[in-house]
DNA sequence: CCTACCGATCGGTAGG
DNA sequence: CCTACCGATCGGTAGG
């Protein structure tokens, strides 16, 4: 089946682009995965580019699937910007290929991506900020918090953290086995100290 | 002067992996930005894989020579912290290409980088976190940070600020002309903020 | 025998 | 969707 097939493609191709970049998977790499030939790829998808865009796109529409429903849960207070940051890592880390192809793309094609995530992103970045600005008018939030510019960190800091969760487990795991989940998990929960402490009141 | 071609070429090849990737360079185009030709570069680097271990070299060892630099402002207090912070940033950004190599490598080669950041970051990393630990001590900082999470966090913050400066700008810039500047600015500004109030004490 | 290269070309594979 | 190919370029090596 020709929808089925150019599923699958794209499913491929969005986690081989992740892994290697773009640069780096072949159409003949990605066709072989699947299980069709290379000419039978460009049959749906007829250039390498073309193919880069409709993972880059999909990618974008989860996202704009999702964002309105983590933001359900953000109204007001304490535990719901919690939330919202937990949410965001579960967002990434369910799918960290996904976290690892935005970053490659922000890295290869930096003025594409400005442009897409203004587009995507630029709403729902000033409706948080929006709450955080309510949560300072009543005191539960501190006054010098710059709020766009922090709910953007918070966003670079998550796709980081799952993106390249390489960083943290070669340095503070200990040379036992057991230390790799324990150290992401430690990571994981200083993220999310972090931005709370640097966000309320005590 | 061979010495001064092979620096030439490591230099040339530093930028272009950081801006389009291992793959998305061939060795002819290094050599040509360079001004010999390919067999000249693989005289000096006789495969394009020993090239890049060159450059990633190159980097580490830059980053231990400064590294022991920019601790030796960091002995307690408030604006020590901050000092480090400042300079782990402009480090960075005075070669962004730095960080973006870095994390391209991350995210091509997590395992080796795994490694390289271990070997190199693992006594500083934990040198820091001591102070951190003595700022809990003596009451200055919040005993629920995690120390060495805690400085990970910092450095993953940085590198991604810097090499995907590009988050920021399409969202936080308006449409004007000077809202690149004044939002990567702001930007800045509030990493700085937040890796502050989430560890001292007000 | 060394160094620092050159012009030409190898076998394979890229995207299309 | 496949067979049969293309212009070009890939990383790497030959003799001198």
């Amino acid at each position: 089946m020709t929808a089925d097939n150019a599923e699958q493609i794209r499913s491929v191709a969005t986690q081989l682009f992740a892994r290697h970049g773009y640069e780096g998977v072949s159409l003949q790499a990605i066709a072989e995965r699947v299980g069709v030939t290379k000419q039978t790829l460009l049959y749906h998808f007829p250039s390498k580019d073309v193919l880069r865009k409709a993972v880059l796109d999909q990618v974008f529409s989860h996202w704009r699937e999702r964002l309105p429903q983590m933001l359900e849960a953000v109204t007001s207070g304490h535990g719901r910007f919690d939330a919202l940051t937990r949410e965001l890592v579960r967002f990434f880390e369910t799918d960290a290929d996904r976290a690892r192809l935005l970053v490659r793309e922000l890295l290869d094609n930096p003025d594409e991506m400005r442009r897409m995530l203004a587009e995507n992103l630029r709403p729902w970045v000033l409706l948080v900020a929006q709450y955080v600005r309510e949560g300072q008018r009543i005191g539960l939030i501190h006054a010098d918090v710059d709020p766009e510019a922090y709910v953007l960190t918070v966003i670079t800091l998550v796709l980081a953290n799952v993106s390249t969760n390489g960083i943290v487990e070669g340095v503070l795991g200990d040379s036992g086995g057991s230390g790799v989940r324990a150290a992401r998990e430690r990571q994981q929960n200083e993220l999310l100290r972090l931005t709370k402490a640097a966000l309320f009141k005590r």
